[in-house]
DNA sequence: GCTATAATGTTATAGTATAACACTTAAAAG
DNA sequence: CTTTTAAGTGTTATACTATAACATTATAGC
């Protein structure tokens, strides 16, 4: 029914972004159909924006962008926009840059693991079960029952740290 | 030289929480002290508010108490004195909750792992080795060189979830 | 088409953080 | 002890991030 999700590694720099992007609106495209919820012009533009690149997005980054396409784009705008992407999986907020980047395997439920690069702002999902498996137990020894786990890794992606 | 670092898991509501923020300021005084550095009246006035509880307080928060006491605090005020504590990892900042809370082992450089309570709002640092390799191992699958990790676990404490 | 609901437009405002420069205080040098 | 220098703080203004509230438009179901 579905596409394999991408891979979740580092994105070669030269790989066929297009490509790349036009199956995440797809991908988008067919979930909302599948949970009846409306994939509208606007919010498929946000998340073509969202795609634009790996790297994460402002929100007025975005609504720069779409000033110049709408008439009367404002903050609500675009928030709105990413509440619902987010509300579906479609597109992750990385808490610790107050930005937005792409999903690209919405259809799994998971709270986000990124590493982020310092030196170019790529950010890779990891999505790695032993780093979860690793929390629940932690959590567990607490007594702590884990919701939503957020993992943001800053460091040097494998393209900047052989250029350092 | 430094008293052994208190437990790291959810305080007891019952703790005693005076004699935990006499010792959190007496490491703060000793690290300075250590580091040539100079822990102010005003710097230890924020870490002492910050250190009010075991729950993470917004700069503004810690604004609203400063201004009753300083004439002409301001956000500069405080953000200049976080700043401060957490370069010397006195203090760490909640990402996704854009709050501070007090580190209770300052004197081991180390990025935050936190459980934050979605009820009572009450966080505590992880400080999990086991979570620590496996990002490290997850990483190093990726050829990404690991930096500052950033880790915020939002689910229910033990307290919480009793009462649940 | 008519009605109910969802989505978007629009204006205003709340909340978080920093820039820039003036002033004061405390350490260091002589 | 005084001068010099640097660090810390005061002060004003502004940038950046996000949401509230209400009006208007578009869509879906009847
Ligand atoms: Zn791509
Ligand atoms: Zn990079
Ligand atoms: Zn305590
Ligand atoms: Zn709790």
């Amino acid at each position: 029914m579905r596409q394999a999700a991408p891979t979740t590694t580092f994105m070669d720099t030269g790989h066929d972004h297009a490509h790349c992007l036009d199956e995440a609106l797809d991908r988008a495209a067919a979930l909302c159909a599948d949970r009846g919820v409306r994939l509208t012009a606007l919010r498929r533009r946000v998340l073509e924006l969202v795609w634009g690149g790996h790297k994460p997005l402002g929100a007025y980054d975005i609504l720069e962008t779409l000033k110049a396409e709408r008439r009367g784009a404002a903050p609500p705008t675009v928030y709105r926009a990413l509440d619902f992407l987010r509300t579906h999986g479609l597109v992750h907020r990385i808490e610790s840059q107050n930005s937005f980047v792409g999903c690209p395997d919405p259809n799994k439920p998971h709270g986000g693991q990124f590493l982020i690069c310092r030196t170019c702002g790529l950010a890779a999902e990891l999505n790695d079960s032993g780093v979860d498996q690793a929390i629940r137990k932690s959590a567990a020894k607490a007594g702590f029952s884990v919701g939503r786990p957020i993992i943001e890794i800053q460091g040097l992606c494998p393209h900047c740290r052989k250029k350092g």
